[in-house]
DNA sequence: GCCAACGTTGGC
DNA sequence: GCCAACGTTGGC
């Protein structure tokens, strides 16, 4: 059982849109790094969770919990020349990006910011806190996680 | 394999 | 909109 962090921009996908999903569920495509992938591919399993993530947005923070539900499989995208996701390089006999799938687990009823995180002294060594740090997703220690439900009030 | 140029991310 | 930081590309 691990745990990880999905930026999502709320923009185009937020907590709230993927509540509203069937069954509240929603494939984790468009991802186009190879490193966030490999995490997808190589070490994400069924029934871990994720603090999902506001990024590029007014108010950066977590604002929920989800579950891994489906474990990597192709993400059609790269096959769309339609799609902005689209990859030409991507063979459907070798797909190059895979995604999974995340279910809402819980709300996290007060928002926590980014600067609630960054003021933590016991999130010091949150890997999204680190300069420069661009990755969609990242693993959380368990720690951490239990911290970040805690600031955000998050039950069980 | 090096590295400059370029594109993207993401906080502010 | 700015810009620092990083990833990717492509010429050599």
């Amino acid at each position: 059982m691990r745990y990880w962090l999905l930026k999502s921009e709320p923009d185009a996908f937020s907590f709230d849109d993927l509540k509203k999903r069937p069954r509240k569920t929603e494939p984790w495509n468009g991802v186009r790094n190879y490193q966030a992938r490999n995490y997808m591919r190589d070490e994400m399993n069924v029934g871990d969770l994720g603090l999902f993530y506001h990024s590029s947005c007014a108010e950066p923070g977590v604002a929920g919990v989800v579950r891994i539900t489906k474990e990597a499989y192709p993400d059609h995208t790269q096959f769309d020349p339609q799609s902005e996701y689209f990859d030409e390089g991507s063979k459907r006999e070798d797909p190059r990006w895979v995604m999974v799938d995340v279910t809402w687990e819980a709300d996290v009823p007060q928002f926590v910011s980014l600067q609630q995180l960054r003021d933590d002294p016991a999130l010091a060594d949150l890997l999204i806190l680190r300069r420069g740090n661009r990755l969609s997703i990242t693993p959380v220690e368990a720690a951490h996680f239990k911290r970040i439900c805690k600031l955000g009030g998050v039950k069980g």
